[in-house]
DNA sequence: ATAATAATTTAGATTACCCTAAACTAATGT
DNA sequence: ACATTAGTTTAGGGTAATCTAAATTATTAT
């Protein structure tokens, strides 16, 4: 069984190496579960050792089936977690992230799975990322940000990138949620800040915000 | 913020300690906590220095007003977990007590209003057990054993004392659930089983098991 | 009162995780 | 080629929780 530190390490990798393909590098890691760059190759050894990651000096790491596996299953049980204080205990969206980093550590196959039964089996967390099944099949939406977005266009916003708390309460005021569609009027090039349309409402949006919303045409 | 450990320690002490007047000594504590003597006097020591529970070298601990809080704190979520798990998730009564082991660490004071809430304010959890509110305040129960009931009595069973499988699916299998009529038929001399009555049905009962159902007359 | 016994504490290690400081490696610029 | 620099690893320790074995204390029996 899989120790707490080991387990956010595995979760770790898994969010740096975009899709498994690059190496994840020891300070980027470090810097991911907040530790210092001699812990995280320690780390990284004790993974090697478990075969849960293959690792090569100054290189980086890359997870093995085996540990992509393990970093899915934390991720299912964060977002199951997540989308559980929202529609069961009326939590709002941006108070569940902490939480579910708790949470998300439990060891119990049968708890999740009767989680995931009593919330139906949701494909989405609150924010609009997708929950990997129980064999670790996730669907991976080709979505791209709101500031590459084209003026005139229209789109979907699908999820959010951050997760933290001050971003979200800015989202929640202004409207922008997963489902909701918005369309490009305008986009200052002095400060990359676009003028939108959020379900009809015109909405002002900074350049570090667009950023961080990921739209679907 | 008190660690895992730490919490166990106080909520075993709680449960050695009848209402706190008893000290409680380091073998016994050792034992509930599945650990050896000389951690337990590491441990109480540390606890002491905390101002969690009083100590005296070889006389025994007993809690302090702020530990019992602690204390009934983490019997408070344990308790309301196990409730969760069978009220929201379908769970049986023998299968929460190991999950409701590692969520009752969670620490998150929202969490736990709102689950509470969620679950409409419990009094007790699946086996019968009174569920500490946010104030730390707990009902006693001044239940008996059911094998101290007088012959041709009846009373509810109120509660279950042991929280193993094994127990949890025999009286499962007779139908000894909390809020059920018991009368006690007969009481064998040899082996001080009891014959009773059980919501009108006759159920045998060993000593072993009529010792860890609680009643009220 | 003394000896035997049971319970408890102390001493000294071990493991997991983390840290700082020093050493090392790979990449870059001259 | 050589020096600088950024990134990484190694060396050496620290803390929390655990363990075994030895020492200590309290209790009981003679
Ligand atoms: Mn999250
Ligand atoms: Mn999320
Ligand atoms: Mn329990
Ligand atoms: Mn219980």
């Amino acid at each position: 069984m899989l120790s707490f530190t080991e387990e956010n390490y595995l979760k770790a990798i898994y969010h740096l190496s975009k899709e498994g393909s690059e190496p994840v590098l020891t300070n980027d890691l470090a810097k991911s579960v907040r530790t210092k760059a001699a812990s995280a190759t320690d780390m990284v050894k004790k993974l090697a050792a478990k075969k849960l990651i293959s690792y090569r000096k100054y290189y980086g790491a890359n997870l093995t089936t085996k540990g992509k596996t393990e970093a899915l299953m934390v991720i299912r049980k964060h977002r199951l977690w997540e989308t559980f204080l929202v529609q069961a205990l009326g939590f709002m969206w941006d108070e569940v992230h902490e939480v579910a980093e708790q949470l998300e550590h439990i060891h119990s196959k049968r708890l999740i799975e009767k989680l995931d039964e009593f919330l139906n089996y949701p494909k989405t967390d609150p924010h609009g990322d997708p929950i990997p099944d129980r064999n670790g099949k996730i669907q991976q939406t080709a979505a791209i940000s709101c500031d590459q977005l084209e003026k005139g266009k229209s789109a979907i916003i699908t999820a959010v990138k951050d997760s933290s708390g001050s971003l979200l309460k800015l989202l929640d005021k202004i409207g922008a949620h997963p489902g909701k569609k918005i369309k490009i009027i305008a986009c200052e090039p002095y400060d990359k800040s676009v003028e939108a349309l959020l379900d009809g409402q015109r909405v002002f949006i900074s350049h570090e915000v667009s950023k961080n919303i990921l739209v679907k045409e």
